[in-house]
DNA sequence: CAATAGATCATCT
DNA sequence: GATGATCTATTGC
């Protein structure tokens, strides 16, 4: 399954989340038989960041992002929707990165995953997975063996009230279509 | 098409 | 008790 992809190595996670934001565009979000290509996301830089939930320091929802990275970070926002986080940084380094918007590859329909909220109602995903090993495992972030040529943009982050002029928000502006056809049939 | 309001609840003060 | 890393429908130009 998922032919052209591999799974990505705990290291890649364990950097701080600006430059693990940046590089997870273009991968591969897998859960059963659905699959979508990471095309946004936003990064929050724990302790030094008071955007990030992990600034205000270690609590029951926190404390996943205080061990080692490659894992996911779920919680609720405005009493309805859940959103979606890959741990970074590792121990002592309570970074995250929030996925915005995915490309359908697989079983998801278009228009589907263009927001937090709607890309982990589309693919269940809910605070069950908190905790999940985005390494390996039936919820898991898949990387392409052969490159992808990607156009990103980066601009401030959406929706949120600190630091509202950091340049944390990555998006794939060109090329997120490039390798679409090798789920397609 | 842009702006605003309402839904709804876990978490932290 | 207030707040919030959102989304959708509705209102107002």
């Amino acid at each position: 399954m998922w032919p052209g992809t591999e799974p990505i190595p705990r290291e890649f996670f364990e950097r701080t989340a600006d430059l693990v934001a940046r590089d997870l565009l273009g991968t591969v979000l897998v859960k059963d038989g659905l699959a979508g290509m990471i095309v946004e996301t936003e990064a929050y830089l724990g302790l030094t960041d008071a955007a990030a939930h992990a600034s205000r320091g270690l609590t029951k929802r926190t404390q996943v992002m205080f061990g080692p990275g490659g894992y996911a970070y779920v919680y609720l926002v405005y009493g309805m929707h859940e959103c979606l986080n890959v741990v970074t940084g590792g121990p002592g380094l309570p970074h995250c990165v929030l996925i915005r918007a995915l490309e359908p590859l697989a079983g998801l329909r278009a228009g589907c995953c263009n927001g937090p909220g709607k890309l982990t109602r589309a693919m269940g995903i809910t605070r069950e997975h908190y905790g999940a090993d985005l390494c390996a495992g039936p919820l898991q972030l898949r990387r392409w063996i052969e490159p992808v040529p990607l156009q990103i943009e980066v601009t401030p982050r959406i929706g949120i009230k600190h630091n509202a002029d950091w340049l944390m928000r990555f998006v794939v502006t060109r090329g997120q279509h490039a390798r679409a056809g090798r789920f397609a049939g």
